[in-house]
DNA sequence: AAGTTATGCAACCGCTCGAGA
DNA sequence: GTCTCGAGCGGTTGCATAACT
């Protein structure tokens, strides 16, 4: 609470084209990261986060913009199902999509349509998302040998950022769950929508930790 | 045409985690 | 070992606008 400098106004709401232009324009320039220097040094007076956000959700390359199609609805439907709402995740797997538009996708499109459909998800309380997020998927893993939580784009991002820590490993880790996972999607293990498929972490997290143990002892540790 | 309600989406908030000092 | 800070994530809010009365 010291250190209270008079914060310079940070501007909220809707993103303006000006902005964007300036933003963008930054982030090409100067690539990503350091979010809280962008405001300053672009004259944006916008918070890092946000200005993150902007850029990660509709400026970057490659966003996909515009309706869900079949293939990537039923993946969401899938994914939903394995993960829960890990959005970061879901929209992982698919390409040029953000996890806010999946998970915007899924609270006004998809979530209406279940037995149960409420207007906020909740399949998994949110207790349970806040204490069990799964950052191996995400987890509260050992340094190394894990799944770094985000898309593949992000990923590969991270290891070049992180000065190629140990990006070997984190790709070759994501290819074997990657394969695994689609493995799992595509089992009959996996029931349709609407069968009483009711996805509770712990059973697949156990599975899933034990999966990515034994991949990295697997690959003889040079991974 | 005007007012009200419902819906969709963009953005913010609060929390956790990891890295570095 | 502890603290601080930046980044990322999921939940939630609020605005714009479409649909309805």
């Amino acid at each position: 609470m010291e250190r209270k400098e008079a914060k310079p106004k940070v501007r909220k709401g809707l993103w303006k084209p000006d902005e964007d232009l300036v933003l963008k324009t930054y982030v090409e320039t100067h690539g990503e990261g350091n979010w809280s220097t962008v405001s300053k040094k672009s004259g944006l007076m916008r918070g890092g986060k946000s200005c993150r956000l902007r850029w990660k959700n509709y400026l970057r390359p490659n966003i996909k913009r515009g309706g869900m199609s079949q293939e990537e609805e039923d993946m969401i439907i899938r994914m939903h199902k394995l993960l829960g709402n890990r959005w970061s995740l879901i929209a992982g797997r698919l390409p040029g999509r953000t996890d806010n538009e999946v998970k915007n996708y899924w609270n006004t499109h998809l979530n209406k349509r279940l037995p149960s459909g409420k207007r906020m998800s909740t399949d998994s309380t949110p207790d349970q998302n806040k204490s069990k997020r799964l950052r191996v998927l995400g987890g509260s893993q050992p340094a190394g040998n894990t799944i770094p939580a985000g898309s593949t784009e992000e990923l590969e991002g991270k290891s070049q950022e992180k000065g190629e820590r140990s990006a070997v490993s984190d790709v070759r880790t994501q290819q074997a769950a990657q394969s695994m996972m689609n493995y799992y999607i595509e089992s009959p293990m996996v029931p349709d929508n609407n069968a009483t498929f009711v996805f509770d972490d712990e059973p697949f997290l156990a599975y899933w930790d034990s999966f990515v143990l034994f991949e990295s002892i697997g690959c003889g540790g040079d991974c």
